[in-house]
DNA sequence: GTCCGGATCACT
DNA sequence: GTGATCCGGACA
């Protein structure tokens, strides 16, 4: 198993996002379990593009990892409830993201009780979700993608999946990128993309 | 200090 | 369409 190496982010958002699909998101559990997820669908955020939250190098505190060198994680808090995680991509200095919005994960975490009637690959079908059930919170904000951290990304096993493009899910403005990549038809993909969008 | 919006989700 | 729920940023 390869894990990805910070050079390996050192490319422009766009490019890192659909670079992703087909890769494992992994995640070392506070009980020293390894939990692993297929992703499956991603977001591009930069400097350049007002629906980023350093668009036009407004660096806060909370963004610091934004704007820091690619191959850490950029972990923020919202809606009172979720957090998101995304992956920083591109050169120090330039604000500059992947969001993981999706995963299919490899086997049920240990202790997660599935609700009824809910499927087990929908479970990190969404950025919020996600975050939630791989345990990622602002603790790992501007963590580096290492074993160490407890959050990397592993090589594989997809190589040259099939991908859907569209726009992204819930800006207001920017909306005329098509910067969400998806693993195309997986049932883990949070918004199936729909034809013509 | 107050005020407000938000890269969500589950439910109706 | 709506509510839950709270942090960060803007302004004073």
């Amino acid at each position: 198993m390869t894990v990805l190496p910070p050079a390996w982010y050192a490319r422009p958002a766009e490019v890192i996002g659909p670079a992703l699909i087909g890769q494992t998101l992994a995640r070392r559990l506070p009980n020293g379990e390894i939990v692993r997820g297929l992703i499956v669908e991603t977001e591009a955020y930069t400097q350049d593009d007002p629906a980023c939250h350093g668009y036009g190098g407004r660096i806060t505190p909370a963004r610091q990892a934004l704007f820091g060198p690619p191959g850490h994680a950029y972990v923020y808090f919202t809606y009172g409830m979720h957090h998101c995680c995304n992956v920083v991509t591109d050169r120090d200095g330039f604000a500059s993201a992947a969001l993981l919005r999706a995963v299919a994960l490899t086997a049920l975490p240990p202790g997660v009780v599935l609700p009824a009637g809910s499927k087990p690959e929908r479970l990190a079908a969404g950025p919020g979700k996600l975050c939630r059930v791989l345990g990622i919170d602002r603790s790992l904000n501007g963590a580096p993608l290492t074993p160490a951290t407890g959050l990397w990304v592993e090589a594989g096993p997809l190589s040259a999946p099939p991908l859907a493009q569209t726009p992204r899910i819930g800006i207001t403005r920017g909306t005329e990128f098509l910067w969400r990549w998806c693993l195309a038809g997986h049932p883990a993909v949070s918004r199936p993309a729909r034809p013509g969008l």
